[in-house]
DNA sequence: CCCAAGGTTTGATCGAGGTCAAATTCTTGC
DNA sequence: GCAAGAATTTGACCTCGATCAAACCTTGGG
């Protein structure tokens, strides 16, 4: 493995606290492997063998059920995926797939559990990661039973809002994807943006617009209880500082 | 703290293998309360200040936006509720109340996450506990994504059919809130018990009888990896093994 | 025992969102 | 640059499930 890969992967909050001698025990294990988009990198169902590291490109989850199919995330450098599978040593739960040629770390999950018992500072890494994906999938749960999918839109368009400065960004995925992700039809996708054209979203391709701030929120009505810590103001601030330009 | 009590928590996984001083340092800032029913133990938003362990009765866990309210879970005993906001000492993504007279012990997060670094079982335990725990949510999110209502509902009764013998049992919540945790209304709920008849669903009241399994199943098409490894057969295994009553 | 309150069922109606089909625009390999 | 294949959009239609309203049943307190 390359070492700029290595220090990529070491600057993960997961690995960061990590002692030296343990870090380098968990890569001598680890395989770092560049795809291309498409390809499959893991099946719901199988066992569990290899913690993945998203170094560069895109990765999908997604689960099946009966010939239908729905995107449950999508993973972006540089982060990791199916680490409960691993640390359970259960079946994953879900599929993945890149999106976009990637590079993926492969570390043995057993080498995860050893390095687990011998290293508390990693152990205790692990448990914050856990809780935090634990929290992040609740979220998404209470964002597809509470809101309707024009609501979760507006919301999802309020969360990719670049953190500072302009109200434009683009789409990173396809709308395809993104429609799954929401629980809906790319169908319903397409008229439901067009519909936020009257609350302030304008669309023209991948590019999006908010040119006014303040409709798109009375639709979305964001909280951080839903959408994230990073949305507005830090999780659990009792008053949520709304974004300033806009003004309110 | 009753000794019964304690017996009772410490047999939980997740504090079976601590280390007895630890253990009893953990219970000694440790609260054990009843409470009557329709009681708010929690409110999402605040800060996670102890982690929950239900010894008696049953607590429902329930979130809100805007007006609406859905139920993310029931817990029953014995078992624990927002360990993952505790140990990453955030607020509660969940509101919690008991649904009848309950025994409720409350475990001081501070001393929980010190507990977590001076022993190594622990931590494991609290890792396998919520890498559970979002594992759970992950197949709830499945369910909700990929299945209609009417394939949730009975595939939830499947889940609930007694792991040997009888194909008929009671209902242990109010239909009221089923219909919230399967994400419908009463209405639907109504109705689509109804329509199960012609599946081999019987329902007096809370009882439930299963009359044709074969049917239901034919609905519901379960499988491990949404409605969880106690389902059918052990979670993944390559070929479930479904109920022998009812021969295929 | 009766009443009030809340849960459940039923009926009627409505609307969000799914499905099907076709037109259109974007990608991409050749 | 072109053509084939996707992705996206648009339109027409329909279904599932929500809503509203009312009747019915259960349950617990006086």
């Amino acid at each position: 493995m390359r070492d700029a890969d290595l220090e990529e992967i070491r600057d993960l909050s997961l690995f960061r606290d990590m002692d030296d001698a343990h870090f380098a025990a968990l890569m001598r294990g680890a395989y770092h492997q560049s795809f291309p988009p498409q390809v499959t990198l893991i099946e719901e169902g199988q066992a569990a063998d290899f913690l993945h590291v998203v170094t560069e490109g895109a990765v999908e989850m997604y689960a099946r059920w009966e010939g239908r199919e729905t995107t449950m995330s999508v993973v972006r450098p540089v982060s990791t995926f199916i680490l409960a599978a691993c640390i359970n040593d259960a079946p994953y739960l879900m599929s993945a797939r890149t999106l976009m040629p990637s590079r993926v770390a492969l570390i043995p999950g057993s080498d995860l559990r050893t390095a687990f018992t011998k290293d508390p500072a990693f152990a205790k890494a692990i448990v914050g990661e856990l809780a935090s994906c634990y929290r992040s999938v609740v979220r998404h749960a209470k964002d597809l039973k509470l809101r309707a999918s024009r609501e979760r839109l507006a919301a999802y368009l309020l969360r990719h809002v670049p953190a500072h400065g302009a109200l434009d960004f683009d789409l990173q995925i396809e709308k395809r994807l993104l429609a799954s992700y929401l629980g809906m039809t790319p169908e319903n996708l397409s008229r439901a943006l067009r519909s936020l054209r009257d609350d302030g979203v304008a669309v023209e391709g991948q590019h999006v617009t908010i040119s006014d701030f303040d409709a798109l929120t009375a639709v979305a009505r964001p909280t951080a209880l839903i959408d994230g810590p990073d949305y507005c103001g830090r999780e659990g601030s009792e008053s949520p500082s709304r974004r300033d330009p806009g003004g309110h």
